[in-house]
DNA sequence: GCCTATTTATGAGCGTACTCATTTTTATGA
DNA sequence: TCATAAAAATGAGTACGCTCATAAATAGGC
């Protein structure tokens, strides 16, 4: 009974009129996610200076003090983009059979394009947001918390994955730093590709494919054992 | 003559009184670094957020307007601090002959700890502002001009710290790619600093040190020739 | 169904970053 | 020294993100 509490969504008990609180629950969760997909869509057209919270709240049909009641700053709306985007990730690979004996540059090489090709539609979006997702926010916001945990699901979604390259020789034991570079080598690729003016962002992707390769040849070739 | 007008500080004319156009300019001069100043010591108290443009021109001693008269937005000021910061870094190293000669990790260490040090008084502020710095921003601004020349400067900067090591032997001949690895590297660093609570940061001192002499080891062992 | 407590929605109001028409200061040429 | 043009300073005004006192909606007990 107790464990109830650590649930996000209540499970509705069966009985009662309309089962009973789950009326106010599902609009609340409506709510929530009409303003994600009003904001989300807005963004994508307009950029996040370009979007004001009138325009989000007046496409959700909602007042715009209702508007923070969901969520507390705009910033915040904002990042629950990652959200979706890491759990979306992570469900695509879970489905991606081919790529799982794939070799381990090729298996960064579809993740990490897949990341790009989620955000593609949100290039000036994304320039406004995305290294702010990163850093560390005053420890009263909730999504301090959230974002953490983002941070460490995805970390260890990678982690998996290099353990895996491991345990088959691919390269050396690197632990846990293997993930944080990783991580650290997205945000590169991410600054690449919003300074990229090619066709379809092609430069970024052939350094992509470049300094994947070149980076496990190197660890392949020198080791780890210093 | 018409060289005058690619000079930022035109010479004054020795004839005429007061140094002719000269007092205009000594002003505007002036009036910026009373800005400047201003905004970093509030920026450094209270952080980006937490200091309002009404305070900073308060305390240069001008009206709210004439703020914007010298730096079009409060974020583009805020990343001035990044100008002064970088070319202090240069001449700083440019004086520090002991260093000239010391082994590459020994070098790069010593460089950004400095960098640290400078940013240390103003954490909350550069957590606010660091990664805005290096994204593009609306092509318009002049300050996206002024932010792409201070990352070229800082690119050329470890380059040349990076040949002179190629040539010795240090590292093998990685060419351009290696200045980028060190920008990314610092911003990697930069993040566990902004999130170490470790009394005066020695967890990231301690990580640069080691992350460090790792890739100089893993660059020596694995050499280049793939 | 009805009363009460709790949750959710509302929009006027606040302080902010920033704009712009106007005024003030400075440079120039006669 | 004065008249005129150019540059710089000014601060009331604007649109924005966000708050908060109040109103509407819903849940639970009788």
């Amino acid at each position: 009974m107790s464990v109830l509490i650590f649930m996000k969504q209540p499970a509705n008990e069966k009985k009662g009129k309309a089962a009973s609180k789950g009326k106010r629950n599902l609009n609340k969760e409506r709510t929530k996610e009409k303003i994600l997909a009003a904001a989300l869509e807005l963004f994508r057209e307009h950029g996040l200076e370009g979007t004001t919270t009138k325009q989000i709240s007046r496409k959700a049909g909602i007042a715009e003090g209702t508007l923070f009641n969901y969520f507390k700053t705009k910033e915040d709306l904002a990042l629950f983009f990652f959200q979706k985007e890491t759990n979306d990730l992570i469900r695509w690979y879970g489905q991606s059979a081919r790529l799982h004996d794939a070799p381990l540059p090729e298996k960064l090489f579809a993740i990490i394009h897949r990341q790009l090709e989620y955000i593609a539609p949100y290039e000036e979006f994304i320039g406004a947001v995305f290294f702010r997702s990163l850093q560390p926010r005053s420890k009263l916001s909730p999504l301090s918390l959230e974002s953490q945990e983002l941070r460490l699901k995805y970390l260890r979604f990678v982690s998996d994955i290099l353990a895996q390259a491991e345990e088959k020789k691919e390269i050396p034991p690197i632990g846990e730093l293997g993930a944080y570079a990783v991580g650290l080598f997205y945000m590169g690729i991410v600054t690449h590709w919003l300074h990229d003016p090619s066709e379809g962002k092609q430069k970024t992707l052939a350094l992509l494919d470049r300094s994947l390769n070149l980076a496990t040849n190197v660890l392949k070739k020198g080791g780890w054992d210093w």
